[in-house]
DNA sequence: AATGGACACAACCGCAGAGAA
DNA sequence: GTTCTCTGCGGTTGTGTCCAT
C-alpha cells in the first residue's frame, strides 16, 4: 500500500519564498501557535505544502534562529560533536543555540568537510555493515551533483541505489526522532548500543584510518553513548539550550564538553582493541 | 561584457517513528 | 493488530551568486 502524500501537490507553490509568503507564516504561527501543519497552509492563505511550512518556519523564520558566519568556538564544537554523533544534526544543533540543523549540515558539508580534509583529516565515513564476516569493499554509487534534470534518471538513479544497498546492506544509522514525545539519552544511548552490537557480530566496514584531532573519531559510538550517558550528559533537545539564549551559554556547552572529553575520552591507548 | 564552472544555501524528498483511529 | 496521519530526520537537489577566463 502506497503512502499517501503528505498533501496535494497540484497548484502548490515550491521554491524560494516570498517576504509575503514569509509574513503570511509568521503572523498564522504567532497567532496560533506551531503545529497542525498540514492544515496552516490553508487556514493561512499559503499556497504551500505543509511540510515546507514547517520547514521554512523552522529554519529561517522561528525567533532566535541565529543567521551568518559561525564562530571558531562553534566549528570546533560541531566538528567534536560530529565525532561523537556522527550526522545526527538535529542533535548536534540541540547543542548549538540557535543553529538549526539544516544550517549545521550544510555548514558542514561546504565548510568544515574541507577544511577537515585540507588539514589531512577524513572525518569517519558512515559506518556500513555486511553479512558476511570478511571485510569487503563496497563500490560507491557516486551521484553527480548535477544529474540530468528528468525524473526517469531519477528513478533509475533511485533503484540502482535501492538494488545497492539491498545487494551490499549498507548500515546506515537510523535518524532518531527527536520531539516532545520520546528520546532521552537512554533511548539515543541505547540505540546507539544496540546498533553497535549488531555491526560487532557481523563486523565492520570502517574506512577511517587517518590521524584525527582529539582522537575522538576512533571512538565507538556505544562508547560515547555511555561516556555522556555516565556524565549526566542528556543530548535530548529538552535539555538542549533555548533557541536564542545568552551566549555564554555556548561557552557553557564548549566547557562542559571539554570537560566531558577530559574525563572520558583520554585514549591514549585504543581500549577497543585493533578488530574494528 | 559574456560565459561557464564552483560554491553556498534554501528547499525538497523520501523514509520512518509515534500515536490515534 | 492494522492502517493512517502527523511530524521530524538526514540526504539530495535546485538555484542564485561569485569568480575566473
Amino acid at each position: 500500500m502506497g503512502r499517501a502524500p503528505c498533501c496535494s501537490k497540484e497548484g502548490l507553490k515550491k521554491g524560494p519564498w516570498s517576504t509575503k509568503e514569509d509574513l503570511l507564516l509568521t503572523n498564522f504561527i504567532q497567532q496560533h501557535g506551531e503545529g497542525q501543519w498540514r492544515s496552516l497552509p490553508k487556514k493561512a492563505g499559503l499556497l504551500r505544502c505543509g511540510k515546507s511550512c514547517r520547514l521554512r518556519w523552522m529554519n529561517y523564520l522561528r525567533p532566535g534562529i541565529k543567521r551568518g558566519n559561525f564562530s571558531p568556538e562553534e566549528e570546533d564544537l560541531i566538528v567534536r560533536l560530529h565525532s561523537l554523533l556522527g550526522n545526527r544534526w538535529s542533535l548536534i544543533a540541540g547543542r548549538l543555540p540557535g543553529r538549526t540543523d539544516n544550517e549545521i549540515k550544510n555548514y558542514w558539508n561546504t565548510h568544515l568537510l574541507k577544511k577537515l580534509k585540507s588539514s589531512g583529516i577524513e572525518p569517519r565515513p558512515p559506518r556500513k555493515i555486511v553479512t558476511s564476516k570478511k571485510k569487503a569493499t563496497i563500490p560507491k554509487i557516486v551521484t553527480s551533483k548535477k544529474p540530468a534534470n528528468n525524473s526517469r534518471n531519477k528513478k533509475l538513479q533511485r533503484k540502482e541505489i535501492s538494488d545497492h544497498n539491498q545487494r551490499y546492506k549498507v548500515y546506515a544509522p537510523k535518524a532518531i526522532r527527536l520531539s516532545s514525545r520520546n528520546n532521552s539519552v537512554e533511548d539515543i544511548a541505547g540505540s546507539v548500543s544496540s546498533s553497535s552490537g549488531e555491526v560487532e557480530n557481523k563486523g565492520i566496514i570502517d574506512g577511517s584510518s587517518s590521524f584525527i584531532p582529539w582522537n575522538l573519531y576512533e571512538l565507538r559510538d556505544d562508547f560515547c553513548a555511555e561516556v555522556l550517558t555516565a556524565a549526566g550528559d542528556d543530548l535530548s533537545p529538552q535539555c538542549a539550550l533555548p533557541v536564542g539564549s545568552d551566549d555564554c551559554l555556548l561557552d557553557k556547552v564548549y566547557d562542559e564538553y571539554l570537560q566531558l572529553l577530559s574525563e572520558n575520552c583520554f585514549l591514549e591507548d585504543d581500549p577497543f582493541g585493533a578488530n574494528l
